[in-house]
DNA sequence: CTGAATCCTGAAAGATACTG
DNA sequence: CAGTATCTTTCAGGATTCAG
């Protein structure tokens, strides 16, 4: 690993921390609403577990992309929002978000392709 | 407004494949340019290693989103660029990067505040 | 209900060496 | 020059359990 100090570092930083697994799907399932509970987000992006839920919504409270609001109530509520630094980010992330859908079907068909190539093409690298 | 999880599932399949540690970086190099050899692109990304350059490209080349043109010459030349999907792509990388290198001394910042929080704060958490 | 603490596994990524 | 092939290590992420 070596210590490196060019310029494209915040990117890969940021990078690193909003493409894992599940922070950017936090980050579009906050934006859509006001906030969120805890469980009303876990059971919005189906599949994450509660453990990955605390610990990317914990990721992103730290970055300062996210509000985390405890209120001292029995049984115990939680509430996470996007902080303004969040919903900046918000419109590039809706922005990838939209590419996806929309070239899904062709990046779909592209992978096809590679595994089933045309087979009479001769010679053409 | 997403309600319905499946519509993001593109989503979370496009971002795995770009959200990993060096297609982007691929992609906003190769962006900058017409096309770049792999030595080129592999000295551009400092730290990746040759492996993961093979990767990375591979893996892009098979979405379509980089197209590998091989010169049968000797020494061997291959030359990458993106293709008109990876253009499509590259809008929003930017925006992103953008977005990265704008706010990363915010970030920077709030993950400073994490590790030494304020002693004298009282009252509400 | 919300979350912390452990344990565990598969996949990702790095290092290295070899090849056309 | 541009890979491929292995080997090893790291670590993200799932399951489970405990706690306030």
């Amino acid at each position: 690993m070596p210590a490196d100090g060019f310029a494209l570092c915040p990117v890969r930083d940021i990078l690193d921390r909003v493409g894992d697994k599940w922070s950017l799907l936090c980050i579009l399932y906050l934006g859509s609403t006001d906030r969120l509970r805890f469980n009303e987000l876990r059971h919005s992006i189906m599949g994450i577990s509660q453990r990955m839920l605390t610990v990317t919504l914990r990721s992103l409270e730290n970055d300062g992309l996210v509000r985390r609001t405890v209120y001292a109530e029995v049984p115990p509520r939680v509430e996470y929002c996007l902080t303004a630094l969040g919903q900046s980010l918000l419109g590039a992330v809706i922005e990838l978000g939209n590419w996806a859908k929309d070239h899904a079907p062709v990046i779909a068909e592209a992978r096809q392709r590679v595994v089933a190539p045309p087979a009479a093409t001769a010679g053409q690298v």
